[in-house]
DNA sequence: CTTTCAATATACTAAAAAATATATCAAAGT
DNA sequence: ACTTTGATATATTTTTTAGTATATTGAAAG
């Protein structure tokens, strides 16, 4: 209860709050979202998630661009094609709880 | 598996990638998301947040309002004082898996 | 081989949104 | 009135987003 462990404490939470935060900001994103919601189902290539969501190429491949650079999805080329999957436990687990809240509720009990 | 399937389908995903989205950009900040974790705790009024979590008044301030404008949080007037507590079942839900994965595990397992 | 095509990535840039700091303001209690 | 607690306004900077153009890579055809 003293300003030492008080200090540590809040120190844990910042350190704590600051991977979660970085987790989030990729997460806060529609099109990010929907490319982590489809890829949950399993391993997709570009082209797939293109027509799935109807997501423009460019901003598609940006995009894919972050989740890769945040290690969120994980990569395998086959030929011309590249498959995307998730590799984050983090991220899995909070596209589990999204998809409980915002998918799952019958309509109207949202928010 | 038509079009006519797919649009719905999309529609609906597009939906909630939105509703899930906008909880997700409130999130995705390191001073709300110390917030509300405090507040996952019970009521705390403003100055007890600031104390708490080192934040400025001002920043403190602005923060809260956010999280007030989009219903994460209700406020309770007593006196002097007015006590902040989570108002949203979703953001609550999505800050008990935050914990389980940034806060619970052990160190160097994150991310 | 080398030209060509399809799949994917990158670069660049304008516009929009969000964060930060400082200053000011309002309400309630004394 | 005056102090304390909290809210709001504003200016500035920084990040994100979105669109367009361009580049790379691998497969296959000629």
């Amino acid at each position: 209860m003293t300003v030492i462990f008080r200090h540590i404490d809040l120190d844990d939470m910042l350190a704590s709050a600051t991977h979660a935060c970085a987790l989030l900001k990729v997460l806060a994103n529609r099109d990010r979202l929907m490319l982590l919601c489809q890829l949950t189902q399993g391993e997709f290539c570009v082209s797939e998630l293109q027509t799935a969501l109807g997501i423009e190429q460019p901003t598609l491949s940006q995009q894919l661009t972050v989740l890769r650079q945040e290690a969120l999805v994980t990569t395998r080329r086959d030929g011309k094609l590249i498959f995307y999957s998730i590799a984050s436990v983090e991220a899995m687990a909070v596209m589990q709880v999204l998809y409980e809240q915002f998918c799952r509720k019958p309509k109207g009990k949202r928010k």
